[in-house]
DNA sequence: TGTACATCAGTGAACGCGCGTTCACTGATGTAC
DNA sequence: TGTACATCAGTGAACGCGCGTTCACTGATGTAC
C-alpha cells in the first residue's frame, strides 16, 4: 500500500483542502500558491507537481464548489414530497451550503477574481443547481400538477422569444410566463442570499432563515408549484 | 487663481478619478496606490499627502459610489408620475448606473475586498438607494393610493416582528406583508442585476433590459403600487 | 510693499514583504528483463 | 529474484515583480508684521 498513485491522490487532496480553507480565510483574490504550499508543508515549487498554475487551482476550486453545491441541491430535491416542498428543500439546501462555505459561494457568484478568467470547463458544472430546481418543475408538469402561471401583460415580444427558447432548452412548456417565474425565482433567491452573506441586511433582519423560506415558498408558488 | 486650496482640490480630484478608472480595470482587490500615483504622474509617496492609506482610498471610493448611485436613484424617483412608474424609474436608474460602473457596483454589493473592513462611515450613504425606493411607497401611502398587500399565511411570528420593526423605521404601515414585499422586491432586483453583471446569464437571456423592467413592474405591483 | 518665516507639495531612496514561476538537483519508488 | 534503468516527488536557490509605507530632503507658495 501507499503506492505512488495513492500518495499522489492523497497529496493532491491535501493541497485542495488547504486551498479551500485558505479561500475561506482570505477570499479568492487573496489566495496564493505559496501560502498553500507552506501550510501543506512543502516548498512552493513542489505544488507545481500537482497543479499547473494558480489559475488552474482556482478553476479546480470552482468546479469542486459547483459540484458540491449541485450535489447538495440535487439531494435535497430528490426527497419524495410535494412539488412545492421539493422546491423549498432545494432552496434551503442552497442556503445551507452557502452559509457553510460563504467564500466558495462568492467565488461562484460574487465579484470576478482580478486577473482570472474562468475557462469553459466551469460552465457545465455551473448549471447543476438550476437544473435541479428545474427538474422539480418538470416533475410537476409531467404529473399534470403544475398550475399554469397567470398571464403577464407587459411582456415584450423579444423577451417572450428569449423565454420560449429557454423553455425549449429546459424541456418545459413554452409559456413564457412559466420561464419568467423560474428565472425570477432563481435570481430572487440569489439576491436574498447575497445580501445575507455580504451583510447588507446587517441589523435589519434577524431571522434570515425564516425570511429565506418565505421567499422560497413565494417563488415556488409563483412558478405554479403546490 | 490656482491658489493652494484649489490646486489641492484639483489634485485630489485627479487621484480619485484615476482610482475610479483603475477600479474599473482591475477590480477593488487589485487596486493599488502605486499604480494610481504612476498614472496621475506623481511619485508613489506623494499621494500620501492626499490619502491616508489604501484603505482610506477604498473607503472614499465606496462612499462616492454610494452617493453617486443614491443620487441617480433619487433623481429618477423624483419625476412626477404614477407610483408604479416612479418605482420602475428608480429600478431602471439603479440598473443603468450599475451597467455604467459595474466595478463600483461590485465594490458595494459584491464580494468583500480581502484585508479591508469598511468603516461605519459607509453605512449611512449605503441606505440612500433603499430610502429612495421606500419614499415612493411612503408617497403612495400618504396619498391613500397603496393597495394593501395580500395576506401571507406562512409568515412566522419572529419574522413578522422583524418586519414590523422595519416598518416603523421606514415610517410605513405596520403590515408585515408590505415590508416583506419591499424587501423581496429590493433583493430581487439586486439578484437579477448581479447575475447580469457577473455574466451568470451569459447566452441565456438576450434582452436584459426588458427582463429587468418586467421584474421591476412585478415587484412594484407586489408592493401594492399602481 | 517688502521681508522673514512657516507651511505645504512633491521627490527619491529605501525598508521589508509576498508573490508566481523556473530550473538544476537528489534520492526514493517503480518497471523491464 | 536480482539488477539496470526510467520515472517521479520534493528541494533549494534564484528570477523579477509590484506592493504599502516611511523618511529626510528641496523648492515653491502662502502669511504676519
Amino acid at each position: 500500500m501507499a503506492t505512488r498513485a495513492e500518495q499522489r491522490a492523497a497529496t493532491t487532496g491535501r493541497i485542495m483542502e488547504t486551498a479551500r480553507r485558505h479561500l475561506a480565510d482570505v477570499g479568492a483574490a487573496g489566495l496564493s500558491l505559496r501560502s498553500v504550499a507552506r501550510e501543506v508543508g512543502m516548498v512552493s515549487s513542489a505544488v507545481y507537481r500537482y497543479v499547473e498554475s494558480r489559475d488552474e487551482l482556482l478553476t479546480r476550486l470552482i468546479i469542486e464548489a459547483y459540484d458540491s453545491l449541485g450535489e447538495a441541491v440535487e439531494a435535497a430535491v430528490a426527497t419524495p414530497a410535494g412539488d412545492l416542498d421539493r422546491w423549498v428543500a432545494g432552496a434551503i439546501a442552497l442556503r445551507d451550503w452557502s452559509l457553510r462555505r460563504p467564500h466558495e459561494y462568492l467565488l461562484l457568484y460574487g465579484s470576478p477574481v482580478p486577473g482570472y478568467a474562468a475557462p469553459t470547463d466551469t460552465v457545465q458544472p455551473g448549471t447543476r443547481v438550476i437544473r435541479a430546481l428545474v427538474s422539480v418543475v418538470t416533475g410537476a408538469v409531467d404529473g399534470g400538477r403544475l398550475e399554469s402561471p397567470p398571464k403577464v401583460d407587459d411582456l415584450p415580444d423579444e423577451l417572450s422569444d428569449d423565454l420560449r427558447t429557454l423553455a425549449d432548452i429546459a424541456e418545459l412548456p413554452q409559456a413564457p410566463e412559466l420561464l419568467l417565474a423560474v428565472l425570477l425565482g432563481w435570481t430572487q433567491m440569489f439576491g436574498l442570499l447575497g445580501f445575507e452573506l455580504t451583510n447588507q441586511t446587517r441589523g435589519v433582519v434577524e431571522h434570515h432563515e425564516q425570511l429565506f423560506v418565505v421567499c422560497a415558498i413565494q417563488t415556488g408558488r409563483a412558478v405554479g408549484l403546490r
